[in-house]
Parts: C-alpha cells; sequence; structure tokens
DNA sequence: GCAACCAGATTGGTGAACCAATTTTGTTTT
DNA sequence: AAAACAAAATTGGTTCACCAATCTGGTTGC
C-alpha cells in the first residue's frame, strides 16, 4: 500500500476521482433517454439490449437500472421492463427510513425539515413561481377540496399540494428533496396517527389562503399563511 | 388488469405496501449491525455468511448491501469484504448530478438548497448543540486554519466546518440532507472554479465569528455571521 | 368481422458455478 | 525465534443458463 502523507488531513476524501466506475453505466443510459428523447411512461429497452448496445455486461446494467429506480427516474416491473415515470416520488422508498431507523426524535428532525424546506420555500414560490407550477399548484388544492368534502382519506393530498409548494419554487434540488421526505412522512404519519382532520374546513381555508399568497406574488404573506398552517407542527416539534 | 376506480385520484400512491420485499433484507443486515454492536470500521460477515444467515440468495444479499453502500452507510471493497463507515459522507456519490443533469441553473439550486439549510442550521446550532457537537466544530475549524496557513487547497476542509456546523444542529435528516449535497457541490466549485482563495484571512475571521456565536449561544449573532459569510454565494445566485 | 385463444418470443428475476484478488495459514529458511 | 515465502481458503465480482411471468402476433372458431 503506498503512502501520501499529504491528504492525511481528510482521510475521508482520498477517493475523489473513482466513482467513473458505476456511474459509467448510469450517465450512459441517462444519455441514451434524453438522445431518444424518452418521456414519462416510455419504456426502456431491455436489459440484453442496453446490455449488448453499451458492451457491459448485463449485472452492470442491472446496477445501473436498480440506482435509476431507487433514485425515481424509472420503474422497473417484474416481467414486462423498465418504464420512465421522470415525475413522481421516488417509488416510495422511505430513503431515510432505511438509513437512520426513524425513532420519534429522529421524526422530530424530519418534521422539522420539512417545515425548513416549506418555509424556504414558499417564500420562493410566491417570488418567483412561474404559471405553470402555479397552476400544477391550483390543480393540487383542487384535488385536495375534493377529497375533503368527500370524506375520503386526505393526507396523500394534503402532501401533493404541499409538494406542488415546493415545485412552485422552482428550485430543483429543494423539490427532489421534500419528495424524498414526502415517503417517511406519510409512512410515519400513518403510523403514528398524528394528523387530526377533525378541522377539515380550516385546513382548507389555510390552504386557500397560501395559494393565494403566492398568487399575488407576495413572499411575506405567503411566509405568514405557511407560518399559521404549521402552527399544529411547530408545537408537535417542541413537544 | 383489475380496476379499482377508488384510488384514481392518487394513482402515482397506489403501491404502498410493496415496499416489504426488497427493504426486508435490508433491515435485517441494519438490525445485525445494532445487534452485534457494529461500528465504524468494523467489517461485516461476507456475503455467503448473510445468504446463509438470513436463508436468502445471494444476490438479494448483494442487492441489499448495493442499498446499503449506496446510502453511504457501508464502504465494500472489490475482494475484502465490506466495512461500516456510519460517518463520513456518502462515497462521494454525486446523487444529485445523477438524478438531474446539473446544469449550471441547477446548480445555483443547488447552492441556494446549500444556503437555506445552512441558514437554518446554524440557527438551531446555536440553540441547542451539544458539547460534543461543538467540540467536532472546533476540531474542524482548527483543520481548515491549518490548511489555510500551509497554503494547501482547502475546499473540502472549509465544507467540513459547514458540514460540522450541520451536524451542530443536531438535526439528523438535516445533516444528512446536507452530506448529500456536498459531493455535488465540491464537484461543481471544482469543476468551475468558482471559489477564489484570495482573501484567505477574511474567510477564516468569518469562521471564527460564526464559531463563537454557536458557542455563545446565541442564533441572531450566528445567522448574522454566516449571512455574512454567504455574501458571495447570495450574488452567485442572483447573478 | 371479431373476439378468444394459444404458441413462441421476450422480459426481468434467480441461483449456481466460476474468476481474480486478497487474506489467512502453515511451512520453510535464515 | 523471526522473517520470507507459498499454498489454501475466503472474499467480492462476474458470467451464464434457466425460470416464470408477460407480451406479441397469428390462428381459430363463432
Amino acid at each position: 500500500m503506498i503512502e501520501h502523507g499529504l491528504k492525511l488531513v481528510t482521510p475521508s476524501f482520498d477517493n475523489e476521482i473513482d466513482l467513473a466506475k458505476d456511474n459509467e453505466v448510469v450517465s450512459q443510459i441517462r444519455a441514451l433517454i434524453k438522445k431518444h428523447d424518452l418521456g414519462a411512461g416510455d419504456k426502456l429497452p431491455s436489459e440484453r439490449k442496453l446490455s449488448e448496445k453499451l458492451s457491459v455486461s448485463r449485472n452492470q446494467i442491472r446496477a445501473a437500472i436498480q440506482k435509476l429506480e431507487f433514485y425515481g427516474i424509472i420503474n422497473t416491473m417484474p416481467q414486462s421492463g423498465s418504464i420512465i415515470t421522470g415525475i413522481g416520488v421516488p417509488s416510495m422508498n422511505t430513503m431515510m427510513t432505511d438509513i437512520l431507523d426513524l425513532k420519534t426524535p429522529d421524526f422530530k428532525s424530519l418534521v422539522e425539515t420539512r417545515v425548513i424546506i416549506e418555509s424556504n420555500a414558499v417564500q420562493l414560490a410566491a417570488a418567483r413561481g412561474t404559471e405553470e407550477s402555479i397552476l400544477n399548484l391550483e390543480q393540487a388544492h383542487e384535488d385536495f377540496v375534493n377529497c375533503i368534502t368527500s370524506g375520503l382519506p386526505s393526507l396523500i393530498e394534503d402532501l401533493k399540494f404541499h409538494l406542488a409548494i415546493v415545485k412552485a419554487s422552482e428550485n430543483t434540488i429543494l423539490y427532489w428533496l421534500m419528495k424524498v421526505l414526502v415517503p417517511d412522512i406519510i409512512g410515519h404519519f400513518n403510523k403514528e396517527h398524528i394528523c387530526d382532520r377533525t378541522e377539515a374546513i380550516k385546513l382548507v381555508q389555510e390552504h386557500e389562503d397560501i395559494l393565494n399568497a403566492i398568487k399575488n406574488k407576495n413572499p411575506e404573506e405567503a411566509t405568514v399563511a405557511l407560518r399559521v398552517h404549521f402552527k399544529a407542527l411547530r408545537e408537535y416539534i417542541k413537544k
């Protein structure tokens, strides 16, 4: 083993260039998707075809596909093929629950993080949300209202509305982070029955306030509206 | 194909319970790590042993290990075994670059997100950072100063200091998010040579201001200090 | 003309055998 | 006794053939 004393200060970062191996295949597949202009719903070529086309073993293709599936970019069906999802939550993969075993205190971290992300996102959304994003947001709100008025479970629609807020921030990273967190939030809410849907009407009104603030391009108003909406969550964190 | 009209409103969430298959093995391995109280540096049993012990095929074990490696929990060496890292950036896996092909505008999202995360983290760190975390932070600062005074490249030490800030927020999710973002930040800074290290002394002073604010348990002061430190980044985002 | 059906091709998933590198272990040599 | 060496066992990685489910296209029967 060759020693190179200069890097001793940063022991955990010494492998900075070794990521070419695995990611090579991943980016090649990505390039292929891009080149053929494949979008959501389109089927990826079979593993064998890809293996031949990129002249690597099928195992490497499988690993790359697993990675892409994990990312939420594609969705592979047992005996049918892999289709591109592009949009949508990363296949409900509860990443955080895998990584840290979310005990209750960690779950508070999760909620706290969600509040932080959304508080900033709502501001950005009000400042620079595009028309398309706002349309999307209105649609999500409508779905939520429908769920509430029908008496159906609305947790998912609720979170979808909030997801749409973050999407409207036009910050792709923020949006992806939120998408990563959402499955775990759903999981724990479902498990612990934290949210009581007693005051559904109030929730709808609060959502509408947020939506209007964003439509009015008023960041301050939006922040306040979200703060009101998150009052219960804030108390949960402090508890 | 059976239709079930009730769930049409939420088409992308209909597979809520199907995650038991893959994650079963993952959590079993996690449980095993926990049970034997394995920590950073310890070696995981070989794939064959695990395969036998958990009575699943080696392929499943491999998939689980790949996932865990991807998460950054373990680090597998070609012909030697898998060791537990626990700490450290998830194996430099530049997740974001994989997912979104970070064009320059997306990189602004990345930096913007980093600013958001740290701005909140520094506040939390000042409010509730434990002694251990603060010690950790001081160590990171010391490393950074050493790097600067030696004239060595200090980008990584810089980011490690900032990582330590987020860790001191005692929010595991926030910390993990930051760890995910850091490799991509490093990658792009290295590629685009954005940071100029001309005013190294000033940087050290700014870091020290942040550190002191946290040690003084003064969230407002810490926020201000970080805001000063991020002045250049903020302008980069707006540009 | 059209729906039902069936055989063959194709798909992702699985498991066993094999490979090269590493680690361990035992033996030999100094 | 210790160091040097080599053979054997162990490791993660790779390959390959096979499986059951699915899809496809043509044929059959009405």
